[in-house]
DNA sequence: ATCGAGTGCTTGTCTATACAATCATAGATA
DNA sequence: TATCTATGATTGTATAGACAAGCACTCGAT
């Protein structure tokens, strides 16, 4: 068998894992399906055995693989992807509700990162990064400002959606199989920006859920996600 | 330096592993304490670099470490791991944190419901139930107020703790097997009362999670936990 | 037919070495 | 003084080689 790794970025061993992550994540790959040996690899790859084995042993660590000795390496069993991972979206939400969802679209574009942004999808100072504004409102009163950074190594057509037809979260699932996601929960008083967007009485805190996405090992958005305080969110029930 | 990892077991990159992270998990090295260069190890444990380099880069992957190119390695900062749904105790999260964990009961008794709290408890109205109101403390530093009401048909002793000695969540999962939770946040302008408990700023919005607990198929608890809203909280992190 | 030893392939670990990239700092220069 | 530059320390990656350990399979002895 021979690959083409010619298309993946970065050193050897990351090359070599993104490979085999896209042929599990393509299918051509299906569970149970037994990888090419170490040996194997390095002569075909002409690639160290300790190069090999990182990235098999990596893989291995975050689920995709699974290794047995003296037998082989396996492409690992789907893991449940539980009802946790569940990203909703707002606009089957509202329309769930029998309400109109509509949006506006304040900034569609691709800039530099600030600092701040840069660290949180873990990309060096300076690069630049797809960045979306998105107002949803259900019946034509706002009820969120998603503001969203995305990683264009990981979606390198992000620029090209047309966010009137689907919500970003929408083609993020799509294009981009979550992996992991991060949440966090602030209160905050809005910006004047946010203020105006949300339609903010004078002194109304808004809630705001940060929340990261990981696919392919990489950060694959940063969202902050804006609303309106007064009004119930995030609600949870579990039974045990 | 000289260190003693005849204690630990496994291969040698497990064992460095482990004499790390119970440093960490001891207190030893607290956050952004610097490790010894990977040279210096090598010479003291008479390792190999690639042996030293492994458990390093392992333990920066898994969080505990990050290392900086041309600087050196570094105890990472404490992530608050958890889940939403989880009921932390907020007594051992400080602990963890290796932080000294007060309270103060500004309330401990039996009362009149409220109508709304009665609605929310599902007892009728003018019944009673406990009330309890407490000052959670990280370094003498208010961090969460809370303030509880408790269904005495169900934990008909709650009046008798001393909540000097163990938080409510505590003695509650103790007493009252947790069958079924909700949870709800808001952003929110504090109360005065609130306000002067949490030491807020002018201006500043709090963090409100409304928590219903239910045991034995009825409502044992309603609590309501504010917390600074620029403190980030309830953070939560999934893997697929 | 059954058992057991040997053999070969696989992964797991360890070593010694090498070079590259990043960063802080000291020293030289304008 | 301010700025550039060289240097050393540190981490990141890659290589070739070695031995150990687990497993399946074959083949011979019983």
């Amino acid at each position: 068998m021979t690959f083409t790794l010619e298309t993946e970025v970065g050193p050897k061993y990351q090359k070599l894992k993104s490979f085999i992550v896209n042929r599990i994540e393509d299918g051509d790959w299906l569970p149970a399906h037994q990888l090419p040996s170490e040996h194997e690899l390095v002569r075909d790859l002409k690639f160290s055995r300790m190069t090999v084995n990182r990235a098999l042993r990596e893989l291995a660590a975050e689920g995709y693989l699974q290794r047995v000795p003296g037998v082989g390496t396996f492409v690992a069993e789907l893991q449940s992807s539980g009802h946790f991972l569940e990203i909703h979206n707002i606009a089957d939400e509202v329309r769930d509700r029998r309400h109109e969802y509509s949006a506006d679209i304040i900034i569609n574009g691709r800039s530099k990162l600030s600092t701040e942004n840069a660290n949180r999808l873990q990309l060096s100072q300076g690069s630049e990064a797809f960045h979306s504004t998105i107002v949803h409102m259900e019946n034509h009163i706002p009820i969120q400002v998603e503001d969203r950074h995305v990683n264009p190594a990981v979606v390198p057509d992000y620029g090209l959606v047309d966010f009137t037809l689907t919500t970003p979260a929408e083609y993020l699932l799509k294009v981009a199989p979550l992996q992991e996601v991060e949440h966090t929960v602030q209160a905050r008083m809005p910006t004047s920006r946010i203020k105006k967007l949300l339609h903010l009485k004078e002194n109304e805190p808004c809630l705001v859920l940060l929340r990261r996405t990981w696919s392919q090992g990489k950060i694959a958005s940063i969202a902050t996600l804006y609303h309106p305080g007064d009004r119930y969110e995030l609600s949870d029930h579990f039974k045990a």
